[in-house]
Formats: structure tokens, sequence, C-alpha cells
DNA sequence: CCTACCGATCGGTAGG
DNA sequence: CCTACCGATCGGTAGG
């Protein structure tokens, strides 16, 4: 028997692919991609492993989706802070932007940052050339601070890494019941900016 | 036909254990732990899949002698740190150390950091214990330093998360043949203590 | 350290 | 979206 109006069937086939989305950005997160079998997906949505088909083309799909999406989102945050003025207010911005993106998809973010070396040719190649151009463009930033006279002369290279991976690594700790993006906002640019150390007066 | 004299024997043993250990801990890192099959394994060592058998009990004990070897290494340098005096000393020797375990076994840190959540009970609770300890010592050291009026008063949850991410991250950047040791150092230490933007004189 | 082998589970397809 | 099913591969064991 099919009594339902054309609408409600697209908008439960829709919110049932957002349903399987959100349930393979939680377990791989939890359990990682490899370790997530496409059973534990359909479990966890509901339905049996073979419908999962219907929505995605492979579980690879998923990932895929996942990875670029993400990629995606980062890339456009950063072009708008690079239309910043000075290279400070840039690296603000960008911090900012990311920190958004971040805290908007904490468990996504983990996932692609896990995850994405588990991607088959060529999107392994796609995506890597992304994240590349992503911390090039960070490091451009840098650069430009020092040249400029703003920054310390510290390797850009090393500062550019450090900074991402204080802000990769909030993917696994934030929490939204916890803390509040404009304190993580501050308190990340204070200490990149500025360092803990009190100074003395 | 068995010429060989027993002491031959033995350190053979030994190394055929120690290169299983060592092609483990690179597949692991490069392809995760779950998409590593024993059979990769037995492969890259140049021997059959069953007599991986021979040297460890299962595919996860390898994991567990790299998670808990490289926890207790860990924890053995942040110890030593912990018995200098000031709180700025403290954090600058754990640091030193933390950077130190990790250049040293950067192929291990990572999986570690990466694949630690694929230890089945009890060693999955026993090893997040430990890395929660790990934060809690390095968190009191920020908070000290606070109270004594050396730090800033940031968020020292937040503090020692950026910093934690930031070292744990040199795991999948550094490069032994591009990095020192040294440098690392200092660049790490100076970001995070005095930040990179330069003071107006 | 090897050969031979096992039950379980994997991602995915056929056909409706 | 389901039932029925497939070939491949998994971690691991028996026995030498």
């Amino acid at each position: 028997m099919d009594t339902e109006p054309a609408v409600d069937k697209m908008k439960n086939s829709f919110s049932r692919k957002d349903e399987i989305f959100k349930q393979a950005t939680m377990l791989f997160k939890k359990r990682g991609y490899t370790a997530t079998s496409v059973r534990d997906l359909a479990q966890e949505s509901g339905i049996e492993a073979p419908s999962i088909y219907s929505h995605f083309k492979s579980k690879e799909d998923i990932l895929q989706q996942i990875c670029f999406g993400m990629a995606k989102a980062f890339m456009t945050g950063l072009s708008k802070a690079e239309k910043k003025k000075s290279p400070d207010d840039k690296l603000k911005a960008a911090i900012k932007a990311h920190i958004k993106v971040v805290t908007g998809n904490s468990d996504a973010s983990a996932v692609m940052w896990n995850e994405w070396k588990n991607l088959t040719e060529p999107y392994f190649d796609d995506f890597k050339t992304m994240i590349l151009d992503y911390e090039t463009r960070f490091r451009k930033i840098i650069k430009k601070g020092i040249k400029a006279g703003i920054f310390k002369r510290n390797n850009p290279a090393m500062a550019t890494k450090l900074l991402l991976s204080s802000l990769n690594g909030l993917a696994f700790w934030y929490d939204p019941g916890k803390h509040q993006a404009k304190d993580l906002n501050s308190t990340i640019t204070n200490i990149f900016f500025k360092g803990i150390v009190k100074r003395k007066n």
C-alpha cells in the first residue's frame, strides 16, 4: 500500500539519505572508516545493508562526500579571509573561519582529517592537492606578515604546521555544550599571536 | 639442515621480530591499523602470514605494544620534567621531552594517536586513562603557572589542548632529514610562550 | 617458519 | 527498500 503523498515520500527520501550520512559520519569518527561496515551503517540507519546503495554508490562515496564537502567549506572560508588588507587581519579572519567550520561540523572535520588516506585514486590525489593548497595559503599569509615586520622571524613552515595542528585538533575535543565558538576564537588567537607568558612591565 | 650456531639463530629471531614490528608501525601509519592485514605485514617482512603468530599473539598485540610503549615513553619524559622548580621551567622541560619522544619515534607516535581507538578492552580503557592523566598533568603545570602570575589567565583546559594538539601533530609532519629537534624545540616553545606577533617598542 | 585450511565477515549485485 | 546471494578477504589455527 502506498498512501503517502509524493511530497512526503520526497521528504522521507531526503531525510533517510541525510540520516545515513549523519550516522556514517559519527561511526567513521568513533570507529574509523575501515572498521565501520556497510552493515553497521545500515543498522544505525534502521534499514538493511543493500538499501544503502539506493542512496550512495559505494561506501567510499560517503567518505568522498564528507572529505570534499569539508574541504570546500574550509576553502571558501579562507578565500573570504584573504580579502582582508593586512597580514594580521587576514590571519585572524582565517583562524576565525577555520574555527567556524570545525565547530559547525566537528564530526565531519575529524573524519576528514583521520580518514582521507582511505580515499582511492583519483580522489586521494585531488584531496591531497587541496589540503596542500590550503596550507600553502596559510603559510603565505604568515610569510607576508614577517616581511611586513608584523610577525616575528619564526620558520613560516613550522609556524603554519603548529597553527593548523591546533586548529584541526579542535575537531577532537570541541564540545558544543561546553565551549563557546567565541571563547575558542579569542583564546586560540590570543595564544598564537601573543603567547601564554605574561609580559613583565 | 641446521648448521647455524645458536647465537645466530637468536639474533635472527630477534631481528625478525623487530622487522615485523617496524613494518607494522610503518603500515599502520600509512594505511591505518584496520586497513592493514596480517598478510600485508607478512609480505613486507618477507614471511608467510601464519608465521607472524610465532612472534606476536595477535594483530592487536602489535598495536598494544606500539601504544603502551609510546605512552610509557611520554610518561617517563613528563615525570622528569615535573621535577623542575618553576612552572615555566616544568613546561619547557615537558615540551622538550615530548618533542624528543615524538621525533625519536614519529611513526609510532602517529600510530598511537590515530589507532588507539582500535584497542579492545581492557586495553582501551587502560590506555585512555593514561593519556587523560598525561593531559591532566600538563594542565596542572599551566594552572600553577597562572596562579604564580607567570602565565596569563587563559582557559587552562583550552591552552593544554592547543599545546598538545600542536605537539602531537608533529608526528605527522616531522621529517628527520628536514628538521632539527633543536630548532623544533625552540620554535615551538617560543611561539607557545611568546606568540608570533612582534612587540612594539 | 611453512602448508593447508577454516568460519566469519566484508563490499557489493541481481532481481524484484 | 527488501531477500537472497556471491566471490574475496579477513584473523587465526592445526600440525608439522
